[in-house]
This record gives C-alpha cells, sequence and structure tokens, in this order.
DNA sequence: GAATCGTGGAA
DNA sequence: TTTCCAAGATT
C-alpha cells in the first residue's frame, strides 16, 4: 500500500484546527441523550455496551430501563442471570447480557467495586474490546484515549480521503492511529463524542450533509475531490443462509412447554417454545414429531400446522414452521436445552424472549 | 481475516 | 422487496 492510497498526512496545525471546529460545533449541537446526563462511569459502559452495533433510538428505553432495576455494579453482580436477560430480552447481541453480568462481578473481585479507569484494565472484562475500553476510559475519565467506531472510521476516511478497503487491518490501525492524535488534547471524552455525532448527524453513510451544515467541510479531502459518499470503502454484506425450524405448543394443564436455549451460540439463554432445525429440503410436518422427540423426549398428541413465522438474523433468514398440538405423552428430557419450565401463557411474557419466540408465541396464542 | 452474533429503521 | 446498516467483541 502506499502513501498516495492512504490519502494525506496529518499535521499538527491541521489537527488544532480541526479539533475547535469539532469541539465548537459539538458544543451547540450535540444530542441531549440520557447517558450525556451521567457522569457515572457504570452508566456510561452500560450505554456504550447497548450502543455497540444498535441505534441510540432502540437503546434509550433500554437504558432507562436497566439503570433503573440495576443502578450500580453492585446490583448487577448480585443479581440473577435470568433477571439480567429480561432486561436486556429484545436488543439483540446476547452475550453481551452475559459478558455485562460477568464484567460486573469481576468488578467486584479483582477491581475494588469501581469501573477501571485505565483502558488496558477496562479490556480486561468481558465484552469491554478497543472501542469500549476507549470510551469509557476518555468519557468517564477523561483520559486521552481514541475510539474508532463505525461514525469514526466513516468520517476519517471522508476527511482524509482514504479510499482502500477499510477491512484490511492496516487501514484500520492507521485510523486508530489519526484517531490517538486527536483524541490528544482537551476534554477527549467530548472530542470523541464529536466525531461520532459528526458521523451520526452530519456525515451519514447516505446523503451527508455536507453544506452548509458540516463544521470540517473546508477540511475534507473527499468532498474537495467531490466523492464524499463512495467513502468508506467497504466489502459488500453476505446474504443470510436460509434456514427452517419447527416450533411446538404443547399444553398441560393450563400451562404450556417452554424450553431455555445452551449457555452460548444464537439466542444464548433465552427462552422459547420447544422445537429444532429441520434438515435440508425436508418438510416440516413430517419432522416435528422426531424433532420434539430428541429435543425433549415428548410425544406429541395430534400436531396440526398452524403457520409460520419469518424472522432475519444478521447471517440467517430463518422461515419457523409452528404447530399446536392436543399436548404431548411421556417426561420432559433434556436434549440440549438447559433447563425447561411449563408456565400459563400469559406469564411467557415474563421471560427472557428473542423477538422470535415472541413472534412464534403470538402467531400461536 | 472471516464468521458469528439481533434487531428494526430507512431508502 | 431488497439492501444496508448502528457508538463491536469474540473466536
Amino acid at each position: 500500500m502506499t502513501s498516495l492510497e492512504l490519502g494525506p498526512p496529518t499535521s499538527r496545525a491541521r489537527i488544532r484546527r480541526l479539533r475547535e471546529k469539532l469541539l465548537g460545533w459539538y458544543d451547540t449541537n450535540h444530542r441531549d441523550l440520557p447517558w450525556r446526563r451521567s457522569r457515572d462511569p457504570y452508566a456510561i459502559w452500560i450505554s456504550e455496551t447497548m450502543l455497540q452495533q444498535t441505534r441510540v433510538e432502540t437503546v434509550i428505553p433500554y437504558y432507562e430501563r436497566f439503570l433503573a432495576r440495576f443502578p450500580d455494579i453492585e446490583s448487577l453482580a448480585t443479581a440473577d442471570r435470568d433477571d439480567v436477560y429480561e432486561h436486556w430480552a429484545g436488543l439483540g447481541y446476547y452475550s453481551r447480557a452475559r459478558n455485562l453480568h460477568n464484567a460486573a462481578q469481576m468488578m467486584v473481585g479483582d477491581f475494588e467495586g469501581r469501573v477501571p479507569e485505565q483502558a488496558e484494565d477496562l479490556k480486561k472484562l468481558p465484552g469491554v474490546g478497543r472501542y469500549t475500553a476507549g470510551a469509557v476510559a476518555s468519557i468517564a475519565y477523561g483520559q486521552p484515549e481514541a475510539v474508532v467506531d463505525g461514525n469514526v472510521i466513516r468520517v476519517l476516511t471522508r476527511l482524509l480521503d482514504i479510499r482502500s478497503d477499510v477491512a484490511q487491518k492496516n487501514v484500520v490501525e492507521r485510523l486508530w492511529h489519526e484517531a490517538g492524535a486527536l483524541a490528544l488534547g482537551e476534554r477527549p471524552g467530548d472530542f470523541n463524542q464529536a466525531l461520532m455525532e459528526l458521523g451520526a448527524t452530519v456525515c451519514t453513510p447516505r446523503s451527508p450533509r455536507c453544506k452548509p451544515t458540516c463544521p470540517l467541510v473546508r477540511m475534507c479531502h473527499s468532498y474537495a475531490k467531490g466523492d464524499v459518499e463512495s467513502l468508506p470503502n467497504k466489502p459488500k454484506n453476505k446474504k443470510p443462509r436460509p434456514v427452517e425450524a419447527v416450533a411446538v405448543w404443547i399444553p398441560r394443564r393450563e400451562r404450556i412447554l417452554t424450553v431455555q436455549r445452551p449457555e452460548t451460540g444464537l439466542l444464548a439463554n433465552l427462552w422459547e417454545l420447544p422445537g429444532g432445525e429441520l434438515p435440508p429440503k425436508a418438510e416440516a410436518k413430517d419432522h416435528v414429531e422426531q424433532i420434539v422427540r430428541e429435543r425433549v423426549g415428548l410425544s406429541l398428541l395430534s400436531p396440526t400446522y398452524a403457520g409460520t413465522v419469518e424472522h432475519v438474523f444478521t447471517h440467517l433468514k430463518m422461515q419457523l414452521h409452528l404447530f399446536r398440538t392436543a399436548g404431548a405423552e411421556g417426561r420432559v428430557r433434556n436434549g440440549g436445552h438447559q433447563a425447561h419450565q411449563w408456565i400459563a401463557p400469559d406469564r411467557f411474557d415474563d421471560l427472557p424472549v428473542s423477538t422470535l419466540a415472541r413472534k412464534a408465541f403470538e402467531l400461536l396464542q
């Protein structure tokens, strides 16, 4: 890779000018977000974790509920796992909930019950990577640490006209280096947030508001070239792989059977109606009885097809075929799930369940 | 480096 | 309908 492809170097004068413009813009234009009203490192850590790959508008209600229920490290560390998951259900990427819970316990055990101040220590916590460590260290503790997220990648590749594929490791390293140089100085937390805020509200993926809104438009190399929107240069996403599965409604004495998914993998630790994946090209009604027998050890009584719900995950496009039954014979046996529970249908909502499981329940109810 | 891991909003 | 994608971390 040549330096030409990497775009122009960043001079000290240019850095100073950029910092002043961006911080000035941020002071009068930043959004009033719940976590910006707090200086509590714990609250900032929770918000940064929730914001991973998740939109601000989606996070806000979850953040409010979570902080109300678990206001500090101690309350989170001592909470039941299902209680934590109930407050995460629907937000996605559930390993974040498990990691938060474990990290809170690690803070109690290894960090005197506090959120660590150093990025190096923060990264020892499960679920805290390079970005989150830099964000918490700079925003909560004023440390001169950089952040590079999707917003920063977009802003910096455009500003510096970096046209190389941002999936390449050395390109990302260059961006961390640039962001690191920029974060040095006063108010590193505000500056990092300003960079992200610009990406979120002005330097957007499509139809960026360069003129007259962007405070950096006169320093922006891709704008000067007249090609802002094609940056950043990133590889196309793969299409989700089609998958089919079955799930069944099994009543017994005014209750239905629910099972808890395994500790790891897709939708880990969440509850759902029993069922399982279909072999490729298989017909759901030909396999539903066998799948349920293997998974929970029950023989279904007159299963009837009730409908199909579709749900798209990042890498899966799932069709879930649903069946009602008159009940089932046998004793529940563990066939992969962690636990099972016969619950009243009107209490299904109290369990930590995924959006897919909710769709299935809604259709069958 | 590539896959895995959710969800819902926008164009 | 399709596509992209949003304050990433982990394996």
